[in-house]
DNA sequence: TTGTAAGCGTTATCAC
DNA sequence: GTGATAACGCTTACAA
């Protein structure tokens, strides 16, 4: 077993001293020749690689970047995360995942525990007790360090950093309308409660769209899924729910659900108490995952654009740390340009399959 | 902004060295109680932290896990991640995502990436190219560097570590013979080019069944399905397949497919060229996601427990590096009981649903 | 052209 | 009871 092999070593074996090999290793013009050439072979024979802590401890940057998520297995989030991770390693950075399980406790603890040098900033998604409880003093707190974060999907005004978010209403309108030109009369909206900020605007968007449409809104028609409950874990729950819903409004000929989750439950319950999709009832989810592609009938959906938020997410916050090192360098930190930050919107596109007509 | 605060500026401002403020600060018995409560006052005060990176430096050890995974918008995977995060975190570690993408040399970039003192060890799962090139050096490179490997689910016996894997044999075999005791006949197998172990095994598995159960096995029965032509994100080429498949074979009364998206798939064909499931065939996927559990029917499957490999192969990992940590104290690395690496086999189960009688 | 030394933030050893 | 010093592995300004 040949541990790896440093600098001193080199330096040792080759009698000369440490920043000799340093410098003869970064091809610095101050070494000759010959001893660069001798000490690179070396190194080359030996396999030698710096040492990413002693660079990052002297650097006093990692060049990784926090992923900070609720949940990893979820088809958005991962797709997030492998968005993340291509630019993140196109532009020499790697990529630490913390979990926070929907926990606001577990979220502050990942974030303590990396921000203590592990990572040079964070891109996260906020937890759903966090929104509950509204208390986002951790983000704040992180970002006074001189940490940036950039929030992608569930973001909130209280904390100002980079933030990239999909257009939930818009999308949700485009999701309505969409189904009012397919002809129906009577449009459900199964969605979650109020606090997650996504599932707040895409009701909102709901609404809007039947107003627009002169629809009258019809609190029978709108279903709210208290999840707390740990309800998306718990199928028959959650069926059981919807066909509840759907019993008692046998008038809903279209349905608008916020996630892939429920349009897909949705339609099975649909299927089961003998309505036919997409001839009785019209379904279109939010968020295009696996489900959606290969459910029967195949989904029509928003498409959440997943992978594109974790690039766009990546970009902007590796920008906003090398701006940082740019800054540095000039006027050592003046305090040029501050709190600019950016607020991206990706579009949500409809992919129509065989949900709706 | 505040930048974090350090040892040496708490010093300075309370006027004592910095070994004093370490030493109270880890409840030294050396320091007086006057002096402890003074700094550990100031130290809550300013939120002090240690520095991760200059413990990592100083302890030569980073207490943090490296996963390498061929790709992450993969239920199976994620799941296993999950698994990973839980029980490293219980026991103080932190997980660092690399993704292979199922390339070879990406595999190998971010290996000696991870290597170079950002992890402690690594927990991986092999990418098809590498499995294709049959080409593992940089493993065993890594394990001569003295980090330990755990390898899951796609291993390898060329590789000396410890290793979990789901009994991919065993598992076949037994959905196998469950569709001949619910009376099939003629049973089909969908799955991978040999190349990929698990889908080796699962056909060996299908194939030892058959044989057991006196039923003849017939090429004809048999699809294997090249997806190095990434027909995994290709429906359209994959379903067609398969219809062509089950069109050629109408005598076909049982599917056993490799993964959830074979046998969703052929679920799918299957209703479009007029047969009924599990009426007229019966199917039984192997891996335990999403789409199983939301097709309609819902598919039986062979659960693959990923989450439980996920947190046995960090239990193995972490075990092995607080071992060697103990070896260290003790003998300073005595050549000690080597190489006994551990092969650890997750049972599988059958989790039945409405694909099967 | 090469080497010395300081520093990144810690902890541990040893001296005072 | 407190502090100086070395060390982890590296880079870099400054000496030689």
């Amino acid at each position: 077993m040949k541990r790896k092999v440093t600098l001193k070593q080199i330096a040792k074996e080759l009698d000369v001293s440490i920043s000799t090999v340093s410098k003869a290793l970064s091809n610095s013009s101050e070494i000759s020749e010959d001893t660069t050439q001798k000490i690179q072979a070396f190194a080359k024979l030996y396999n030698y690689r710096p040492n990413n802590i002693a660079l990052s401890l002297k650097n006093r940057k990692t060049k990784t970047i926090g992923i900070l998520i609720p949940e990893i297995v979820h088809h958005f989030f991962s797709t997030v995360i492998r968005g993340i991770e291509r630019v993140a390693n196109r532009r020499g950075y790697n990529v630490i995942v913390g979990l926070s399980n929907e926990s606001f406790t577990k979220e502050i603890i990942n974030m303590e525990l990396l921000a203590n040098g592990s990572i040079d900033g964070f891109i996260l998604s906020i937890s759903k007790e966090t929104l509950m409880k509204q208390d986002y003093h951790h983000f704040n707190a992180t970002i006074n360090q001189g940490i940036p974060i950039v929030m992608f999907d569930r973001v909130v005004n209280e904390v100002d950093c980079d933030k990239v978010i999909v257009d939930d209403f818009k999308g949700a309108v485009k999701a309505v309308e969409k189904l009012v030109h397919k002809g129906c009369k009577n449009i459900a909206l199964i969605t979650t409660m109020d606090y997650v900020s996504v599932g707040r605007l895409r009701t909102q968007g709901y609404l809007e769209a039947l107003e627009e449409n002169k629809l009258a809104p019809d609190s029978n028609l709108i279903l709210k899924i208290d999840d707390s409950l740990d309800v998306e874990n718990n199928l028959d729950l959650l069926e059981t729910e919807i066909a509840q819903f759907l019993k008692s409004n046998p008038d809903i000929d279209g349905v608008f659900a916020v996630n892939e989750l429920y349009a897909v439950s949705a339609m099975k319950v649909a299927k089961k108490i003998g309505r036919q999709i997409p001839d009785d009832i019209q379904v279109i989810g939010f968020t295009d995952g696996v489900l959606s592609k290969h459910a029967s009938p195949s989904l029509t959906t928003v498409s959440q654009h997943g992978q594109k938020m974790g690039e766009q997410s990546a970009n902007l916050l590796i920008d906003r740390l090398e701006a940082e090192d740019a800054q540095m360098d000039q006027y050592l930190s003046s305090n040029t340009s501050k709190s600019d930050y950016i607020k991206m919107v990706i579009e949500t596109e409809i992919i129509e399959r065989e949900s709706t007509k």
